[in-house]
RNA sequence: GGAGAUGUCGCAUAGUGGCCUAGUGCGCCGCCCUGCUAAGGCGGUUGGGGUUUGCGCCCCUCGAGGGUUCGAAUCCCUCCAUCUCCGCCA
């Protein structure tokens, strides 16, 4: 939700912040033609709820004709009473509706679409496949030589982009999310196994049901929503409430399953683990103050630094430009793994800054030394993904098909430091 | 899934149609009293919105949303949550 009060006084920031996102700047017009109609509204609802109070009291008091007659003459303000509080609502509504279609204000977000975004760093160098004399095999053929995916299956049970991870390829996957969950722990994050099924106004308050909605499984006979994060859970977490934050941001790490339509990705990553209905994922959640958003953004960064530096894969750091932010996030780096059989980067952790944006929309706020209330900020970032398995299998394979387990994964591995393929 | 009970301003409670502008106790904050401490006294203490230079004033908020009524914490409906019992079941 967008701060209305901030709207009215920087209506050009919001434009702006619109058209980089490539979103309809006239939006801010309509709001504040919505807000400005809901505010006269409210008045004259006011106006007429306080006549009507005093009017009260005199009925209350009065006796005989004398009652018989202010009977009369307060019945037809009520009936004003009730149109003009119908009225007031339906303009709350209405301001509502179009002030929770502006996204997010971005912050210094490169300009541009999905494609403009800019490099902010690069770790580690891509392996010379062709000095070491083979041809990398992409992560579904390495998996099948080892058994740690079973992609046929997953289709027969379930349908596309769904797999089983079988074997080395479930170990890898428990141990990297135990991996992930034990540096949050050890960073002060508090460990939380989420709730996967949501309310709609806990989607709608994390920003998820606007522009990509047909990206979310709903369960329509129990009006329930599936999360594609657990980021979702861990926002409602505090919903309606008021927090303390004099000793620092409150974190949470959250494990749970994911769930994505992939409505939009037809055709995309078609093959193999990269881009499935159901995944799992740690994600960090921070509750922090306002001005110290941008500071706990970077931290946030560092943690997925370090997370990455366990499986030792190339990769680089990517400020996402405006036009591909999520609804939310006024700002958001995502660290793209390398990946040997496309030539390419491929996401593996995103962290996004929202603000105040979905405290607002969560009422969740702190209390100011004055004893005032006001919204906080929440942020948010993958620690560790399903999808990770697919970087570290393509980056680690050898010639003989094995794969070499990073040496930040083996204590999550039982010491195994080689995946052999299985006959 | 069935039956019943409950939901009040941090906590505990009072409140069955108008004097509720929600009382009281605890806790908390300020002040007073006081060698010190305890006890005691006085005042304040849900949150949101509007208005005013300011003091203040106005509206909303008794789990949420509707309804009945001139008037709702109170009556009715729906939803949510909690508790008890029954049924079913990993």
């Amino acid at each position: 939700m967008i701060d209305l009060k901030f709207l009215r006084e920087n209506p050009d920031v919001v434009r702006a912040s619109q058209t980089a996102r490539g979103d309809d700047p006239g939006l801010v017009d309509a709001v504040l033609a919505a807000d400005e109609q809901r505010r006269t509204n409210l008045l004259a609802f006011e106006n007429l709820r306080a006549q009507q109070k005093s009017m009260g009291k005199q009925v209350a008091q009065a006796k005989g004709e004398e009652k018989q007659a202010l009977l009369a003459q307060t019945k037809e303000l009520a009936a004003q009473v009730k149109a003009a509080q119908a009225a007031a609502n339906e303009a709350e509504s209405t301001s509502e509706e179009l002030a929770y279609q502006i996204a997010n204000i971005t912050l210094s977000a490169p300009p541009g679409g999905e494609e403009d975004f800019v490099v902010v760093e690069t770790r580690g160098t891509p392996r010379d496949f062709a000095a070491e004399g083979f041809e990398p095999q992409d992560h579904v053929d390495v998996a099948q030589g080892l058994k740690a995916m079973d992609i046929e299956r997953g289709a027969k049970v379930s349908g596309a982009r769904f797999i089983y991870l079988t074997g080395v390829g479930a170990q890898l996957e428990i141990g990297l999310q135990n991996a992930a969950m034990d540096q949050a722990v050890r960073a002060g994050f508090i460990p939380m196994v989420t709730p996967t099924m949501v309310r709609p106004e806990t989607m709608r308050g994390t920003g998820f049901l606007g522009a990509h909605s047909d990206e979310i499984y709903r369960l329509e006979r129990d009006d329930l929503y599936l999360v594609g994060t657990s980021e979702v859970a861990l926002a409602g977490y505090h919903s309606g409430e008021i927090l303390d934050l004099g000793n620092g941001p409150l974190r949470y790490a959250g494990w749970s399953s994911c769930y994505r339509r992939e409505a939009g990705a037809a055709g995309r990553d078609t093959r193999g683990a990269i881009r499935v209905h159901q995944f799992n994922k740690v994600e960090m959640f921070s509750y922090c103050r306002p001005e110290d958003a941008e500071d706990e953004h970077q931290r946030l960064l560092g943690w997925e630094h370090q997370m990455l530096a366990k499986i030792d894969v190339p990769y680089r750091v990517i400020d996402t430009a405006a036009g591909d932010l999520g609804t939310s996030a006024a700002r958001k780096f995502d660290c793209e793994a390398w990946l040997p059989s496309q030539n390419r980067y491929f996401e593996l952790t995103s962290t996004s800054n929202c603000t105040t944006f979905q405290a607002r929309r969560l009422n969740i706020r702190e209390r100011t030394e004055t004893g005032a209330t006001r919204y906080l900020a929440t942020l948010n970032g993958t620690l560790a993904t399903s999808r990770w398995i697919v970087a570290i299998i393509e980056n680690h394979q050898q010639k003989d098909g094995s794969v070499v387990v990073p040496a930040g994964l083996r204590p999550y591995m039982n010491g195994v430091e080689v995946l052999e393929p299985v006959g």
